[in-house]
DNA sequence: GATGAATGAGCGTTCATTCAT
DNA sequence: GATGAATGAACGCTCATTCAT
């Protein structure tokens, strides 16, 4: 099911070149090649040891290009959130209305997620660890489009109660909370430890089958 | 249970005086108050937006005696990462030796690390987002305590596995991360949130609710 | 002669403009105005006391600017040591060539030497003091370029040695250091005193003929 | 003649110790252990590099305890040169007095002047790198004794010239610059080389050799 | 007198941002 | 649009000096 490090993530490390200038570049191929950049950059060094040069050399243009299509360095990483976590979500609501069941649609959340992982690890690295900041140090953005990304596991769970596949006693909005942290912190460990010492697809399993079901045993469970 | 935001985490601002000095200071009140005022500070405005000169005016103390007890800014935040976790972890074990039942340690656990968030919602902020930034901006702090506190977590699932409270097919490595995941991003939204949605009390019943049982209707598991 | 304090050593005191900025300089003029600045304040204050913002200001760039040349400030004095001795060599070199007398070479020596320092006072005052220091403050800095202005003077003493202009019994390691202290300490204190007590032209004259024939009166010679 | 290294230049090393406090400090025993510590920490690391409390630490005192002794860095430098120049004189003048003969005087006064190098390295290390940065960093500080130094010298060619056995037509007061600069180049070289290239008894040789009868030879002077 | 913890002015350096070309 | 040299505000850190003990 996973497929750990696909060619996606290896960024083209399109480099500068003086002879052959930019060929037929399309309006915005550009501003992708900056935030291409600026995820792989923002990963390595996180946000702020990060510095615009960097994203330049790494995107084969000039410093001052940047500001053509961003406001400033905040607006560089709140433009990366946006532009990812849009596709992502697109992503999630195609893969989640392919069943009405709110079990399948949890399974379908967790492996979508881990993948997404698997697939953009410098992504991941950068939306796991740069956001938490980010309530911080823009005490104005809001990241909408992570409360939509949250929105959609607390729509998941509302159907589940609602079906009756999921506890009716559970508080959504906590719920939500508790299942993101399960995975955005397996996720993170993940992608920061060198040598990963399960899979993503063995994490995932893990994962569902203790929010599914808990920790406790069965027999527990009984009396 | 859960008392907010006490006095604790108001700061003293105990401000610079030419008239009286050196008001008989033992041997580490100062470092105790740099390190105080470093919480809050970062808490505050994250690590990278703090100035040195912030936490020395917040300590009520000059720039240059951060130094004397610290080698650096990023000393200074290890150093608070380790003498704060030292204390916790210290409370985590006296609370949880009081029982044998795995069960029981789990509600501690879940219990005493909200609590935590609830008295010093400034710690909790500073480990909760700065901690994940560590690992970036020092690549080679690998911040040995919070590996003791994760440890504590695998030590009760561990138990619980061999006493057969706990499922005996949990990888424990990867419960840890999931429930400690579920903790962290409830304190986070938590602290970070002006107006709070639901007590930490609260919280902890769901957390523990969710992790002990999951989240499927209990029905669901008979067939 | 010897010409006093020319206008090359007034600095131009090119300041910042807001208005007119950047007046189309070419590549390296701004290294050189740098490099100029600098030799006029490290003269004035001395290299510790020199702040780079004097040199930034006195040469009209911002102080950022400075690091776009040079590494840090260390750089900017060994950078002004190898920019100017290199300059100072070729014009040496140039004018030994022209003669092959070494008696000749010799007395053409000490008075370019001295022509550099009644034309370049603060040039030479930096070199002479400053100098000095290097060995001590930049333990790895190794002054090629003055031991290639040493190695000139020992040529002249070789070849003199050879040609029999020279007593055969000379060691040119201690020879070469006997005349440039000779010279060194005379510039040095001639370019430190307000109220020149003699010119350099007549100092030239002394210390060749101190050094062609010595102290001793010639009667005391005979026997 | 020359004695290299002997045990006078090995700093004593007193080191605080906690339990024997100082046992009988006379008056000023400890403005002496200061001046010491100074020298070796100013030869060891230049006047701007060292710290102060570098050489409380050198002179086993506290780092308030040298401002008992000395009004400041700059002080505790100057004091340092007054100090230990006053004794070089001293014992210049005794050892000048033995002899009528300004022949001999000069070469006495070249053999003490490197017999001091020889026994005190990093005195003559402060004296003659330091001595001129201080012109510089103390714009009001003459520098009187080294004034009286070098009128040791001149008072040495005076005599000379009076009576006959040094050319009339020297002029003292570059005379002197030129002999000391000689002597101070090859002394500064010596002190600053760790494989020392020819004993200081030889340099003495040579500096006297050529500045009595200079680099021609002979027989180029008959003509 | 002696101590050494504390002070805080001062400075080298960085880097996000600008703008003339 | 694209460039990248130039800018200068900002800040971490040092260390000479002070002074309560």
């Amino acid at each position: 099911m996973f497929i750990h490090a696909p060619s996606f993530t290896q960024r083209p490390r399109r480099r500068r070149s003086r002879v052959i200038a930019t060929p037929r570049t399309d309006p915005n191929e550009k501003r992708r090649r900056i935030l291409d950049a600026a995820v792989q950059v923002f990963a390595a060094r996180g946000f702020y040891n990060a510095r615009v040069s960097d994203i330049a050399k790494e995107a084969g243009v000039a410093d001052g290009t940047i500001y053509l299509y961003f406001k400033n360095k905040d607006d560089l990483l709140i433009s990366l959130f946006e532009d990812r976590m849009e596709v992502i979500i697109a992503d999630f609501r195609r893969k989640l209305t392919g069943t009405d069941s709110a079990r399948d649609q949890l399974r379908i959340f967790v492996e979508t997620h881990l993948q997404m992982v698997a697939d953009q690890p410098s992504l991941a690295e950068v939306l796991t660890v740069e956001l938490r900041q980010s309530s911080k140090f823009m005490r104005e953005y809001k990241a909408p489009k992570f409360q939509e990304y949250l929105g959609l596991l607390e729509e998941v769970v509302e159907r589940g109660r609602q079906t009756g596949e999921f506890r009716r006693d559970l508080d959504p909005r906590i719920t939500r909370r508790v299942l993101f942290g399960a995975l955005d912190e397996v996720s993170l460990y993940w992608v920061s430890t060198r040598r990963k010492p399960y899979t993503l697809e063995r994490a995932a399993k893990e994962i569902l089958s203790i929010c599914a079901t808990g920790v406790f045993s069965a027999k527990e469970l009984k009396p």
